[in-house]
DNA sequence: AACGTTATGCAACACTTGTTATGTAACTAA
DNA sequence: TTAGTTACATAACAAGTGTTGCATAACGTT
């Protein structure tokens, strides 16, 4: 019999995350991995053919994560802005996992930005239905256009480079579905781009 | 005299761009650009100290092209929606330059979307204010949401994600632009965020 | 035409990466 | 207690990176 293992894949799985975590994924390196652990190099690669399949499992850990967060934004009296705030608390918390996920998809990976855009689509539609009065093709594009603006913040929060506080984006992402909404329900044709943008611009600019 | 050098820093510069567009900045080695180049690495070191060096002058190089792009938006009619027309141009066309620019920007570097957008604004705002009547303010806060919807859709297009054609794209950043421009002006308080927004909410959801 | 200067090519160095050959020792079944 | 299996550490390999020492040859000046 051979002796005890000294690692199970999930430590090393949890070991490669905490690195991520901390120095992005390019930075997980074989060497770095095993001296985190304590061990040689050699183990890593008796659970896993190649780096990359470990990192395809960081991966799979951090959608995951994420769904877990989305979830949890399900539970909010308004829905839709319960997931929105979701995605600021993951790009805050989690900025390196959420790069792998939206910034630095791998040539060929499935998955990305518009895939859990959808997801959230199919999470939220029911509720904004109810909650705005809306038909299912309207609530989807109400909440796209407001999935849009939350992927402008994330992707400034995880660059480093948003200089708004919590209090700013709830603000400012207050304002945009307010008027958006205003702009489904009140313009006719809205919904489908055919509304006459002339005359509504003509009014804008003499007011 | 020593020999008639065969590149100037200035050839250098230009094949580092184009192995930049090709392949990323991450590809851009030392025995890349020589074999470019077609000669060996040792004339790249005598232009500049570090291969940092060179990258360096590759941002600058995207800086300014980025500013150009910028410039030619604001001969358009409406010049604020020029400039996002030449934002996503810009992403589709050179998407690696605008990687290098606004998605991974080396640790301590000044610069990013922020500044660009700060950049935009004083370009166009007496454009606005006097289009739409604004004061500065409004007209600063109104180019600064319609640049957060733009910014999404050039973060979609750079990482190869994004589902939309052009005219779907404009469609959606009129439609944007509007619902915005009408709130700012006809809501009291909007700009400031201190409007009613539960009585507004209310109206909303019994519509 | 000879000279000194120096850009360049060649090849190496030092380092980091993924990956693997080898020997050892831990463990359990006998 | 013994033996076989095999996880592990050690150390190496191959490939790729930035960078540099050295010899050479090209060039304008003299």
């Amino acid at each position: 019999m051979p002796p005890k293992v000294k690692f199970q894949k999930e430590e090393i799985v949890n070991a490669a995350v905490e690195i991520t975590r901390e120095k992005g994924i390019d930075a997980l390196t074989a060497r770095e991995l095993a001296s985190k652990l304590g061990v040689s190099t050699r183990p890593i690669f008796t659970y896993f053919d190649t780096m990359e399949q470990l990192k395809s499992e960081v991966r799979a850990y951090a959608k995951e994560l994420y769904r877990e967060y989305i979830q949890h934004g399900l539970k909010a009296p308004i829905s839709n802005l319960g997931v929105g705030r979701q995605y600021l608390r993951f790009a805050k918390e989690e900025p390196e996992l959420y790069k792998i996920l939206y910034l630095k998809k791998p040539d060929g990976s499935t998955g990305g930005a518009m895939e859990a855009l959808k997801l959230s689509q199919e999470l939220v539609r029911d509720s904004v239905m109810k909650k705005y009065n809306m038909d299912a093709v309207t609530a989807d594009l109400y909440f796209r256009d407001l999935w849009l603006v939350s992927y402008s913040f994330t992707t400034l929060i995880v660059t480093g480079e948003c200089p708004y506080t919590d209090e700013e984006i709830s603000s400012i992402f207050t304002r945009f579905s307010l008027s958006l909404c205003k702009a489904y329900k009140e313009i006719p044709g809205f919904t489908d781009g055919s509304f006459d943008k002339d005359a509504i611009f003509k009014e804008l600019v003499k007011k």
